[in-house]
RNA sequence: GGGUUGGUGGUCUAGUCUGGUUAUGACACCUCCUUGACAUGGAGGAGGCCGGCAGUUCAAAUCUGCCCCAACCCA
């Protein structure tokens, strides 16, 4: 105890703010004494609950500005709701169940997870991944935010298996999960089926080859045709060749047998309107399978299959002299030997798009294999309302869901071909193939070394039984993030489904990047709403992206990345959250220094303004004491405070950071700093305005905390807080979020004030006096009852005197303002030769009738206004506000 | 190729849904000022035909259509 004191000095306002000591100390407290633990209570009202499902990062990759980002917006929501409705859950996942874990183990431990049973390997992807978690975890607490520590948890553990696995059964027997042998897009390298998600669009080199093709018998005009392909290695899988209906110049071909040469393998002609005719020759071979149209045309013309690649994208037996060469071998072999036949007419370079693996790039191939699918395309109208039923901010992300889930074509495949990863809970019947599933209380099980929950096939009552070996894909887990943060499980004895914290679901809140819309958010809604019935969120804020200091995304060939680590090691991270809160939530922003340096303006300006209060009304122990008469100045800006709470409250329920944000800076710094703390130094005597001054600094703090929650806090403890009594009661962010006191003011009078102090800085400005050079007398003509005192003080007046009637002048009509909004509905096109004749001078004001004569129309009172030009012609010089007529003497 | 979102002083941005004639603020720039916290502060100034073209309207940054540019998602 005694070692931490000396090195960390009480909180107090002496000298300047120095966050780097400050922000580690008090993340560190709020760590230790669990400030931000939710305690669960299965009784308490939802209603008053918040609670974030936050998405687990990949913990062996590093923390990364949209990490940064999107936790950082979290904590705004988290802290704002903490303070104004009590309990707040934000908890944090460890992602560690990927194909990255599981290569980052390999190379540490230099193993190959061949040689290891499927459980063993997992214990050692644990182990592994510890010491990544414990990395990122830290990481994680040096961005100040108030996630609560004690409740996380890591995709790969047991407890997480078993609700993967749960899953798995409850939608199986909701009749939403089939198995079925199909075409799927499959990645040769990790010689897994993925599902279209994780399939992108790449740029590749490559060759187009004109290649004739024999046709056999006499119906055609010509004894060969030409087609053009890219994949010449697919030759020996061709079953068909395709003609567009409409193609009149090759019509002759459709119902005639093609050879293909080398192979001597004779495939039908067929037309079909899915032929780009504007691609090649407009004739088309169709494989087993090349692309989605193959597959399509495989379906629907009931052709053969010709398997000629295989799992690992090697040539089979069907590729005759070719087999066992890799397709990039097969497919320079076989043009050379086309080539050498007199087959190969044409060859050049071309780019194009291909289809590959997100995770290692390699262009993908369409395989049929016998695979596990949840049964989507059935519910999209129901996943469209779940949507609706969300509250989306911003509002227009809403349709990036909906076009998303109109396009699906597929269902969603979710079996991996995987040596690790969760294992599906099923065994076949040796016999049957009737699908056995594991019994509930018995997860998580690996059906390679566990056994079946029965003795026999229920169906057949064979007694052999062979285990399911796939795994499932990654989104089976991470779709269900709400239900582990809800303790979902299964209680036998009640035969029912249950949550440990059943306060929480559904949540309050989904944060998510507007990336990953399509799949993480998407399947997540699928899959909850599926086990419950209930949407699983009821809001989902989504952030866009941190770009780079030229609005360029960030990305590692480019070299434009920007470390979390190398910011905070410049900026305190207050400044770095004060940088994060001026992007409207949604929209894409750059990273941009000066940005940085303009949090960190601010974080001394609460400070120095800080030291300032203090001294002109040091604090007292508690709640400060309303004296029984506020004087006008300082009632004023209690009533503008109370307007800003207002605001705010509504800014942070909203989402609207930025706008929260701006209106606090331009409220704390113009109106508190620049304007009432310059008044209040010359009444510092005065118990109101003390008053005032110690009421607006405390709320000043409480609403700054959300964004700058290291200096609130410090400031806090330093001035206000018990020293010794626990964190959890002292630290400013377990305190109540302001709410408006209710002060009336004169809020003409004080807004007339300030013009006139303002006119008087610029008169100072303008004759390059200093600002707190005397005035010796100043009349002023307009309402600021109540507020001379404080213009006098301020401004150094001597002789302050308020003019009953106009200051003597000479005036004229400077120009007519015109109020549009009532005058253009009522006089339409007219409006047009009213402005004219205003315009010319060809009009008249009657000031008895009180109406403006112009174009042959009259228009009363409401509908114009004269502005008019003083000129002064009295001692002094004559300054004019909106308000007021002020003259110095 | 299709869809979505956006384009506002040098830079970042408010305002656009709900049209009203004078477009917000910050940073940078120029001038001035040491006010009992902060010169890392304060006061003032210059700088924009709101991506382009048409249309609707008395009135368009705001509504409609087309075009250009950028990002994202999907082919």
């Amino acid at each position: 105890m005694d070692a931490q004191t000396d090195e960390d000095p009480e909180p107090s306002l002496e000298g300047g703010y120095d966050p780097e000591t400050v922000e580690s100390r008090w993340q560190d407290r709020w760590v230790d004494e669990e400030i931000y633990a939710y305690e669960s209570d299965p009784k308490r009202d939802p209603n008053t609950v918040y609670a974030i499902d936050t998405p687990p990062p990949t913990v062996s990759g590093s923390l990364h500005m949209g990490h940064l980002y999107g936790s950082t917006l979290q904590d705004f929501a988290a802290r704002f709701q903490r303070m104004a409705d009590g309990d707040v859950l934000f908890p944090f996942g460890y992602d560690d169940n990927g194909i990255a874990s599981e290569r980052l183990t390999e190379k540490e431990l230099d193993i190959r997870h061949q040689d290891y049973e499927r459980r063993e390997f997992q214990e050692l992807c644990r182990e592994v991944c510890t010491e990544y978690e414990a990395e990122f975890t830290e990481k994680m607490q040096n961005l100040g935010t108030s996630i609560d520590w004690s409740n996380t948890y890591k995709t790969i553990e047991p407890r997480v298996q078993r609700i993967s696995q749960l899953s798995f059964l409850d939608l199986y027997e909701k009749g939403r999960e089939y198995r079925k042998k199909a075409p799927a897009i499959w990645c040769p390298e990790c010689e897994t089926a993925i599902s279209q998600v994780e399939m992108e669009d790449d740029e590749r080199h490559s060759h187009f080859n004109d290649i004739a093709f024999d046709v056999v018998g006499d119906g055609a005009d010509r004894d060969e045709f030409i087609i053009s392909t890219t994949r010449p290695e697919l030759i020996p899988a061709c079953v068909a060749v395709f003609v567009h209906p409409d193609d009149e110049d090759n019509q002759d071909l459709v119902g005639e047998t093609a050879r293909v040469p080398i192979f001597g393998h004779e495939v039908p002609i067929i037309a079909d309107d899915r032929v780009d005719m504007e691609k090649g020759s407009g004739v088309v071979m169709c494989c087993t399978f090349g692309d989605q149209n193959d597959i399509e045309w495989y379906q629907a013309h009931d052709l053969p299959l010709r398997v000629a690649i295989d799992e690992s994208a090697t040539m089979t037996d069907l590729a005759g002299d070719y087999e066992g060469l890799s397709t990039e071998e097969a497919r320079e072999a076989i043009v050379e030997d086309l080539d050498d036949d007199g087959y190969l007419r044409d060859r050049w370079e071309i780019t194009h798009a291909v289809g590959v693996h997100e995770r290692c790039d390699t262009p993908v191939e369409f395989r049929v294999s016998k695979q596990w699918y949840v049964e989507i395309l059935d519910h999209k109208e129901e996943y469209l309302e779940a949507g609706r039923e969300m509250d989306w901010y911003p509002e227009k992300m809403f349709t990036r869901y909906k076009h998303w889930i109109e396009g699906l074509e597929w269902d969603w495949l979710i079996s991996r071909q995987r040596d690790s990863g969760i294992p599906f809970p099923v065994w076949y019947c040796a016999e049957c193939d009737h699908e056995i599933m594991a019994a509930k209380e018995d997860l998580p099980v690996d059906p390679l070394s566990d056994e079946p929950p029965v003795d026999a096939c229920p169906e057949c009552g064979h007694d052999e039984f062979s285990a399911e070996e796939d795994v499932f894909d990654t989104w089976a887990t991470s779709s269900l993030t709400p239900l582990i943060n809800a303790g979902w499980d299964w209680d036998a004895d009640a035969e029912a489904f249950t949550m440990d914290k059943p306060e929480l679901y559904p949540f309050d809140l989904r944060p998510q990047g507007h990336d990953i819309i399509s799949f993480w958010l998407f399947h997540t809604v699928v899959k909850c709403y599926e086990h419950t019935g209930e949407v699983p969120f009821d809001a989902t804020m989504i952030h866009g992206h941190v770009l780079d200091e030229n609005r360029e995304k960030m990305s590692k060939s480019k070299g434009n990345i920007v470390a979390p680590d190398e910011v905070l090691a410049e900026y305190p991270v207050d400044a770095v959250r004060f940088w994060t809160a001026s992007a409207a939530v949604g929209d894409d922003f750059p990273y941009q220094e000066k940005d940085l340096r303009a949090g960190e303006k601010l974080l001394r300006k609460l400070w120095n303004a800080s030291k300032l209060v203090d001294t002109l009304a040091p604090a007292e122990p508690g709640e400060p004491e309303e004296p029984a008469e506020l004087e006008p100045i300082d009632r004023w800006l209690l009533a503008e405070l109370d307007d800003a709470v207002d605001e705010l409250t509504a800014q942070f329920e909203d989402y609207e950071f930025a706008k929260a944000r701006d209106r606090l800076r331009t409220f704390f710094w113009n109106t508190f700093c620049d304007d009432y703390l310059e008044i209040a130094k010359g009444r510092e005597d005065n118990p109101s305005t003390q008053y005032a001054l110690r009421t607006a600094h405390r709320t000043f703090l409480e609403l700054w905390a959300p964004f700058l929650p290291h200096v609130t806090e410090e400031i806090w403890q330093a001035v206000y807080a018990d020293g010794d009594a626990a964190l959890d009661d002292t630290s400013i962010h377990t305190r109540d979020w302001p709410s408006p006191q209710g002060y009336e003011a004169d809020l003409e009078a004080g807004e007339t004030a300030l013009e006139v102090i303002g006119a008087l800085r610029r008169y100072k400005s303008e004759h390059q006096l200093p600002l707190n050079a005397d005035l010796e007398s100043v009349s002023v003509y307009g309402p600021i009852e109540g507020f001379e005192d404080a213009i006098q003080n301020v401004m150094h007046v001597q002789d302050l005197a308020v003019l009953e009637t106009e200051p003597e002048v000479t005036t004229e009509v400077a120009s007519i303002d015109l109020d549009y909004s009532t005058l253009g509905p009522k006089f339409g096109s007219k409006v047009g030769d009213i402005d004219a004749g205003i315009e010319s001078g060809e009009y008249e004001i009657d000031r008895d009738a009180d109406v403006l004569r112009v174009a042959g129309e009259e228009l009363d009172d409401e509908l114009f206004e004269v502005e008019l030009e003083r000129t002064y012609s009295g001692e002094g010089d004559m300054i004019e506000t909106e308000s007021a007529v002020v003259i110095v003497d």
